[in-house]
This record gives C-alpha cells, sequence and structure tokens, in this order.
DNA sequence: TTGAAAGCGGTACCAA
DNA sequence: TTGGTACCGCTTTCAA
C-alpha cells in the first residue's frame, strides 16, 4: 500500500541506496538524477517513513515535555498553553516533534528510564515538581539530554530555565518603596515550597538594599487561594501593627485580600497598597487592577527548548562543558492602580 | 551500548523469537521460561525500543493533537491544559503517546498527508480551525483515523466532538426568562463565526420555545474583547429601546459590559441582567460575579480522545460505521449574581 | 557517481 | 514449546 524507498528505486531503477542519499542530498549524487529521482518521488506521493529512519540513525526526532497533569490548579495550568508555544516555537523549525507526558513525582524515576531506554525521546524538558535527585543521577549516567522547568536545588548542576522569581521580587518592592510605602506584609504561599522560599528572599533582599530600617518584612504563608488571602487580611487586621503594602503570591491571594479590604472599607492603594506576581488570569481586571509582574512564560518554554535543542546538537562533539547552561528569564513590572498613590 | 533484544536472547541461551515472544506475553511459551527470561531482562535493564517495535508492527503508539498554537486568545488558549489533561488521561492508560502539532490552516492540508504518511503517528485530533475539507476529504481517502474537536460543517459527516454551545445557550437564556428578564441583546461575536452563529441561534431557540413574543432578540457582533463589551453596551445605551439582559460571548466581552454599565450607573441585575459563556477566567471573579455555563473541556478531550481511540482499535475489523460517531457534552449552568434579581 | 549488502531492533510465520 | 529466518523501511559502509 504504502509507497517505500524500495518503489521510488524501482521505478527510477536505480539502488535503494541511490534513492537514500538523495533523500538526504548526498553531495555524492549527481544533480541529474537527484531531480529524476526527487521528480519520481513527487509523482508516486513518497514520503519516507519516521519510524524507519529512527530505526536506522537511532535517533526519533522527537522530544518530550514531562510533567504531572494531575496538579490542576498549579502554576503551569495558566501558562500551559504559552510554555508549549513556546516550546514548539524552538523545535518545529528544527524538525523535531514534541510529546506531552504525564507522570507523578513518585513514578517518575522508574518511568524516565524506561522512557529514555524506549527511545521514544531524543531529549526531555521536565519540571521540577517531578525531577528528583535520583533521576537527575539517571539522566546524566544515561547521558541523556534534558532541561529543568523551575528552581533546582539538589547539590549537582543541572540544566534548568526558569523566571527569576528573587530578582523580581526585589523589583516589586523596590516599586513599593518608590512610591512611599515602607511597612511591607507577604501573603501567601507555603514553608519548603520554593517559589515562596525565592520571592520572599527577594522581597526581603529590596529591603535590605534599600535600608528600610526597623520594619523586617512580616509574612503569612497559608496557601494560594483567594479564601486564603481573605484570611491572611483578617488576622492581619485583627492582630498587631498593620502594614501599608500586601505583596501577594498570586493573582487569587491579591483577590482575596483585595475583597477583605473592600469590606474593611480600607481604600486600596491609598491607604494600603497592593502588588503580586502574574499578570494572568486576573490582575488587570480587580478593582482597582493589580500592580504585578509580568512572566514570559512563553520565553520560558523557548529557553528550555533552546538549551534542550543546543545539548542534543552538541552531543556528537563530547562537549560536555555546555550542558551546564542555565537561563533565569527577568520578569517585567506592571504598573496599575493598585499601587499607585497619585 | 544499548541493551537489544539480541543481548538477552544470548545471556538466556535462547533465540531472538523466544525472548521476543516472551515480551509479547506469548501463550505459546513456557511459565518456565517466561520467568527466567523476563529475570534476566530486568538484571540487564532490557526495555524494548518503541522505533523497532513500530517499524515491525507499523504502527507507532503514537496519537497527535494538531492545533494552530498561533492562535493566541483563542478559545484554546484557556483551556489548554483541561484538554491536553482530558485527552492524556485516556490515550495514557491505553500506552499511547500524546504529541503536540502546530500548523496553520493555509498549510494544514499538505503538512497533513505528509504526517500520516510519515507514520508519526496512529491518529490524530485535529482542531476544526484548521481542518479543510479537502483535508478532511484527504484523510477519509486516506482511511486515516482522526476525530475533530469542534463543529464541523462541511457536506460529509466526520467525527466530531464538541462542547453542545447551542442548546447551552438555550439553557442560559431559559434561566434568564425564569428570572424575568424579557428583552434580551446578545453582544459579541462575529459574522461566520461558528461559535457565534450557533450561540446565537440557541438563545433565539429559546425565545421561540418560550414564545417570547414582540422581543425579538437584538444581536450585536463586535468582537470578542473587553472593548468590545464595553463599546456595545455604549452603543446600545444611546440608541433605541434598552435590552433588560444581556448575553456575552465571553467573559471579556462580559467584563467590558459590566464596566460601562458601572459608569452609567446601571446597576446589574436589578435594571439589567448579565451572562456569558465559560466559566473562565473571569466569571466568578468579578463584580458581580457573573453566570455563566461551565465548558467541560477536560471532558472534551477525553471525549475525542475516546472517540479515536475505538477508531484506532476498530480499525482492523473493517468496521466503518463506527468511525461517524460524534459526542455533544452540554454545559452545565452556573448561576451567580449577575441575573438573580433577588 | 552508483550499487550491493549488512545492519538498526524488533515481529511473525513456518519448521522442528 | 522453541528456533530459524525473512521481513519492516531506511542508513551506511565498501566495492565497483
Amino acid at each position: 500500500m504504502k509507497v517505500t524507498i524500495k518503489d521510488i528505486a524501482k521505478a527510477a531503477n536505480v539502488a535503494k541506496s541511490t534513492v537514500s542519499k538523495v533523500l538526504n542530498d548526498s553531495p555524492h549524487i549527481s544533480i541529474a538524477t537527484k531531480v529524476r529521482i526527487r521528480e519520481i518521488m513527487k509523482q508516486m506521493n513518497y514520503i519516507p517513513s519516521s519510524l524507519a529512519t529512527g530505526l536506522a540513525r537511532q535517533k526519533c526526532h522527537n522530544i518530550s515535555l514531562i510533567i504531572d497533569l494531575t496538579r490542576r490548579n498549579d502554576f503551569l495550568n495558566f501558562f500551559f498553553y504559552n510554555i508549549i508555544g513556546g516550546i514548539e516555537s524552538v523545535v518545529g523549525p528544527n524538525n523535531y516533534e514534541l510529546t506531552i507526558s504525564n507522570v507523578g513525582r513518585e513514578e517518575s524515576r522508574d518511568y524516565l528510564t524506561r522512557y529514555v531506554l524506549s527511545q521514544k525521546a531524543d531529549g526531555i524538558i521536565i519540571d521540577n515538581s517531578i525531577l528528583t535527585k535520583d533521576s537527575a543521577e539517571d539522566l546524566r549516567n544515561l547521558g541523556f539530554p534534558y532541561v529543568l522547568i523551575g528552581e533546582w536545588s539538589g547539590p549537582k548542576m543541572v540544566p534548568c530555565v526558569d523566571i527569576n522569581n528573587r530578582l523580581g521580587a526585589t523589583r516589586l518592592t523596590q516599586h513599593l518603596l518608590e512610591q512611599g510605602y515602607r511597612n511591607l506584609a507577604f501573603i501567601g504561599g507555603g514553608e519548603n515550597e520554593p517559589l515562596f522560599e525565592s520571592r520572599s528572599a527577594g522581597v526581603i533582599d529590596a529591603l535590605l538594599q534599600e535600608d528600610v530600617e526597623g520594619n523586617p518584612l512580616r509574612i503569612y504563608p497559608d496557601g494560594n487561594t483567594e479564601k486564603a488571602g481573605y484570611h491572611m487580611v483578617s488576622t492581619i487586621l485583627e492582630h498587631g501593627e498593620i502594614p501599608d503594602a500586601l505583596v501577594c503570591m498570586n493573582n487569587f491571594v491579591a483577590f482575596g485580600a483585595l475583597k477583605r479590604l473592600k469590606e474593611k472599607g480600607i481604600s486600596v492603594p491609598q491607604e494600603i497598597g497592593v502588588v503580586t506576581f502574574d499578570n494572568e488570569p486576573l490582575a488587570p481586571y480587580t478593582t482597582p487592577a493589580l500592580t504585578c509582574l509580568h512572566m514570559d512564560t512563553f520565553g520560558l518554554g523557548a529557553g528550555a527548548a533552546e538549551l534542550l535543542m543546543s545539548q542534543i546538537q552538541e552531543e556528537s562533539q563530547a562537549n560536555q562543558d555546555k550542558f551546564l547552561q542555565q537561563k533565569w528569564l527577568m520578569p517585567e513590572l506592571i504598573v496599575r492602580e493598585s499601587s499607585t498613590k497619585r
């Protein structure tokens, strides 16, 4: 049924190997035959089988994004389309396919080695929520190209791409300080949540830099939901000193906070300024609209893919040093009403 | 380097074919040898190459989602994570991989036949924005399994899955009528936009059913952005009879509408009721919160995948009739303040 | 510049 | 119940 290289060879009265060379535009084939055979290919509607090519070349021209799809409401959720778009924008033009693989952190180690050994991909991009130290070690031992999305806190270096949350947080905080806010509180997140750690650290960096004395940052880690935001503001207003600005872990926390502040008749941004991370999904649509950090999630995907492609291409050249690249994308500050007093 | 079936055969002192049979759990192999060979496989860390298996079996155990990733802000954008999750939830357990392919409508025809012929997938799920009549015909002629996501308006039947937007719109309208609204206006969308056509048709269905006479639906197709929503409301308020309820094409149109109504001091839901499609990304977070239709996008992906898997599995059985299944998912009404007078 | 043949790592049929 | 062997469709030496 399907037209194969053999059919073309027969039709052109040449050997299979000649056809193969035409396929790969070998310099050892005369232009005349190239033209002739290509014509025949077109007429017979011939397309080489990627399966056969893959087996012969021992690579499948496919890269895989490995994530845990069961984690609903995660960071990935909102930015998935952008991240995928970013990855595709670099692997596509390189003639690589992109496959999505779903696996939980627990099963990931076994899954990864099986995946690699089964030759389902030439390289993988993996979310940091599911890469363990063991699997990172496995991948390294197998010499398999991979890139991590998100921070990595293991002992060994790992090629990874992430938004620079810490510097972003610093930038966001500087903005608050420029606006005259002095008494900051950080709400949302949870202890041991890497995103929380780096963002709160960034806020502290800014306070130290600007030498804002006597007003240490107060931190309220209580989850990343609207409810949590609402609740944290309640707590803050009831006990102790009231801050004049809130840095919120995400849009939902910020939304909950705004809601509670409104109920209490506290004006934003006059009495309390509010800022948050991420521009999606709500920041432009709250009242007042939220000042935030825009994360370049398309760039995140594209950056990861670039790192991976370069690994794959350098692979032959035993250029191991290049494998350890890391990229940090700087978020962009978007100023809106929620933090501008005038 | 890599362990192959040959290595296992050698180590076990049996023929390749025997190992292959163990791999496929053939009933013609004694339990004793199965156990023995499996043990050896484990010890040698053997995983079969999917490339080789694929070539031998002439199928790659991969299904592909084909979309146009350059269409930012599209319906897919917000629901991508859910749709992918839905697809994966059915292909994953069947041991199929999921790949994402990006292509524009213009190049799609060529792309598709190349894709199919190159054996990169055993079946595809394709977005209706890029399937043309020609490509549908091609796929059918090739006898290649595929499922469309979204409505299909071509002459021939095509296996597809979609949210039942028309019935959903009817349900949404019935809710408005139950609340006592009588004078409806439909805002957003654009002529020839299938989603617009089916949704507005659904509203009209409801009006006819309930015999709401003398107040035909007024329709304002002016795009699907916040700005458009804002603008349409301005226009409506300035000219002619003022409706008592607005059905909005999406969350952004509704947001723009709410904004304008608020500026004009028109109360929602007392003076004008507002409802919209989709629960994402804003509906729960506007003031007042929006009554809407929740679309089961996870189910959309899962449904498409199920249809496709059944096609792939029935393929051998020449059971062509089953290929023409269609699925319509019923959206769920979520009632919120924007349309409840009491 | 072209051809022949041995892989790549499995599957599947037929014989033993 | 096992083994031998001819594929699957393309690549890649090595000869001609």
